[in-house]
DNA sequence: TTGTAATTCAAACAAACGTTTGATACACTC
DNA sequence: GAGTGTATCAAACGTTTGTTTGAATTACAA
């Protein structure tokens, strides 16, 4: 299950990289232990200082913003506003569940706990887009004029369902040992997430009264 | 705001108790020390092992349940299911964004990230509980009978977008920084995730067909 | 007052931490 | 082959960690 399963050509520096993602996701920043990195990279424990100067130099340049940043630009062509609501749900918890996005996720977690510089760079450059797409999805989806207090509110209301899922995954699995979440379970996840959402925005909607972007 | 602004009369190991509670909740249990207790608490610092063999035996005795489990009991005598759901999703979030209850849930979030003997403890003492209680509420306010896997959809979609607020509270400081949670403000996103959450309930409802209890 | 147990204290323990050092090995130009 | 800059290595640096020790102090019964 390592990262470096196939090691001797790729450096140390970038052997490192790859490690460190591993080890703080895991540990966080303060619970990780550079001996533990330079062990799982099979490399010397003077390399972090040599090749980055510090433990926190090597945090920060092992942030990795692909993997969630990914599905804002995997726009669906739907049409629908709903349509593609539905889409961004599904593709969220997938993600959010998925294998290749633990890593950030973990490590999103950490910096939730206990804020370092490393938060303000993925709120920055991950979760400050995401939130800007499900708001215009928000606004298509709705219809009517809403207030931005309404529009924010919305947009924590699905991010809020979502996360759930990621953030206390813990505990859902001591309240249903037995639940799995495989591919079944999470597309039927986001499907209720989506009918409990447009079915919220509607509410929404007609609170808003008058005004209505499609006459 | 130091717990024990008035130190003398209580004894060491009270002392040892309330400081545990304040540094875990700061810095989970892995960043805690024992110095740090024990220099806030101006006890020795062989006071910790003396008293409670280790640092691991006293975080578990420093545990507490009562902030959080007290939202259960606090039943409002509401009639229509409706306004039951309401003032729990009101007391829920007012509960979440206290003062009183920042120590438990700081960490509860901690132990999230990496749980320790202490999350079996907290979902079985603090949060089965609400699940079970607001799942009541739930069957109660759909009035239909819904299968188990929608009533416990049902129940995460309502706590994920309350625990949003505090899970991600961290983001939400750094993508609105103006916005202030106050008792205002709490009370308006109450409202709306009672709203937001009904109209998602009744579209569960529609979706279950017929077995209304509510004939 | 004396004797005994409970408690507190300064000091030290071994282990683990991030970082630094100086020697060694390697790759390359001249 | 000599010289030069880069990379790796074992070893040690000074701190900080949880825990232990043994003496000093306190509390209380006889």
């Amino acid at each position: 299950m390592n990262a470096l399963s196939a090691d001797p050509p790729v450096d140390t520096s970038t052997r490192l990289l790859a490690v460190a993602r591993e080890v703080f996701s895991e540990h966080g920043f303060q619970g990780a232990t550079i001996r533990e990195i330079c062990r799982r990279a099979e490399v010397n424990l003077a390399a972090v200082n040599y090749h980055f100067s510090s433990k926190e130099a090597l945090f920060v340049a092992s942030l990795d913003f692909e993997p969630l940043n990914a599905i804002c630009h995997n726009v669906s062509n739907e049409v629908c506003a709903k349509a593609r609501l539905q889409c961004f749900i599904k593709d969220f918890i997938t993600q959010l569940m998925d294998e290749k996005c633990s890593q950030q996720c973990q490590l999103m977690m950490s910096e939730l706990v206990k804020p370092t510089v490393a938060l303000d760079m993925i709120v920055q450059e991950v979760i400050a887009p995401i939130h800007h797409h499900v708001s215009q999805l928000v606004r298509d989806a709705v219809g009517v004029k809403v207030s931005a207090a309404d529009l924010r509110r919305s947009v924590f209301s699905i991010m809020g369902q979502c996360l759930f899922y990621r953030h206390s995954f813990a505990v859902i699995q001591r309240l249903h040992p037995k639940l799995r979440y495989d591919t079944k379970e999470i597309a039927a996840t986001a499907q209720h997430i989506t009918e409990f959402s447009l079915a919220g925005l509607a509410q929404v909607a007609t609170r808003s009264g008058s005004g209505s972007a499609h006459p």
